[in-house]
DNA sequence: GATAGGAGCTACAGCGACTGTAGCTTCAAG
DNA sequence: CTTGAAGCTACAGTCGCTGTAGCTCCTATC
C-alpha cells in the first residue's frame, strides 16, 4: 500500500495525471486512508504503467480504455486490440507520409534561403505564394494542423 | 470587397476559424458594412492565405503571427523566419524519428498477434510489460502523448 | 508536544487551434 | 413579402494534460 506521490514516482506518470485519471476512470477509486489519501496497490501501479506505455505509443485514452478492459477480461477476442493496434499503425505511417513532404518541402525552403532582408527572403516568398507555386508537391496537409483539411 | 464566407471558401478555411484568427490578432479587424457584416479585400485574402500555408506546414500561431510581421516589414533581416523555419524542420525530423520507432515496435507487437483471446494476446501483453521487456528499444516517446516525457 | 515543510486533497482555469451550438439579425432571391 | 441562407456574438467543448489556489494532513526535528 502506497500513496499517490510514490505510484506516480514509480510509473513515471505525475501525480495530477493519476488523479485525472481516476476522474475519467481509467484507474478505479480507490481505499482512502483514515486522512482521505488514496492508497494504492501493485496491481494499480501494474495498470497505470499499462496506460503510460500504450500512451507512450500514442493511443488515445479511449482506445487505452478498450485495451484495458479486453486486458480485465482475458476470455475476450483480442480482435479489437488487434484491429486499434492496426488503426494506429496506419495512423503513424500516414503522419510519417505527410511529415516527409513537409521536410522537403522545409528544407528546400531553407536551402534556398539568401540570408538577406524580408522582402526577398525566400521563407516569407514560399509561404506567401497561395497558389503553391514553389511547393514540391501540394500534398503538405495538415500535422501540427490536424483540423485544417478535414 | 466580399464577405466572410466569400473569403473562407476562397482560401479554404472555415468561416469561423477566420473569426477566431480577427479574434487572437492574427488577422486584422476589418471595415463593416451597413448591417454590421465584414467586409474583407484581396489584401486579406492573401494574408489569410499566408496562414494557411504556414499552418499547413505545421507553424504555431505564434510563429506565424512573428511570420506575417517579417513580411509585412521587408527591410527587417530574415534570420529569424530562417530560424522560425529551421526550428520547425528540427521538429519534423524528431518526430520523423519517433514515429519510426512507434512504426516499428506497433509492427512487431501487431505481427506477433495469434488473433486469440484477450488472455494470450501480444498486442496486451506488451503494453502490460512496464519494464518494456519487448521492445525494440525504449525510444519510442511521447507523438500524440507529447507531454509525458518532458 | 510544538512546529515546519513537504505531500496530499478538491476545484477550477488554461493550453493550442480550432469546432460546434444557441439565439439572434441581415441579406438576396423569388 | 416571405423564406432560407449567411452573417453576427458569445460561449461551451475537444484532447490530454498542467498549473494554481487554498486548504488539510503527515512526518521529522527540536
Amino acid at each position: 500500500m502506497f500513496t499517490i506521490g510514490k505510484l506516480a514516482k514509480q510509473s513515471g506518470v505525475k501525480v495530477q495525471t493519476v488523479r485525472y485519471y481516476e476522474q475519467i476512470g481509467l484507474m478505479p477509486p480507490v481505499e482512502r486512508s483514515a486522512g482521505n489519501q488514496r492508497l494504492y496497490t501493485d496491481a494499480h501501479a501494474e495498470r497505470l504503467g499499462f496506460i503510460r506505455h500504450a500512451r507512450e505509443l500514442g493511443f488515445p485514452l479511449e482506445a487505452i480504455r478498450t485495451l484495458l478492459d479486453l486486458s480485465d477480461s482475458p476470455d475476450k477476442s483480442c480482435a479489437e486490440a488487434d484491429e486499434i493496434a492496426r488503426a494506429r499503425l496506419a495512423e503513424v505511417e500516414s503522419r510519417i507520409a505527410r511529415l516527409e513532404a513537409l521536410k522537403t518541402e522545409l528544407t528546400r525552403m531553407i536551402a534556398q534561403c539568401a540570408h538577406g532582408t524580408a522582402a526577398d527572403c525566400r521563407v516569407i516568398e514560399v509561404l506567401a505564394a497561395t497558389d503553391h507555386t514553389f511547393c514540391a508537391s501540394d500534398d503538405h496537409q495538415q500535422d501540427a494542423a490536424p483540423k485544417l483539411a478535414p
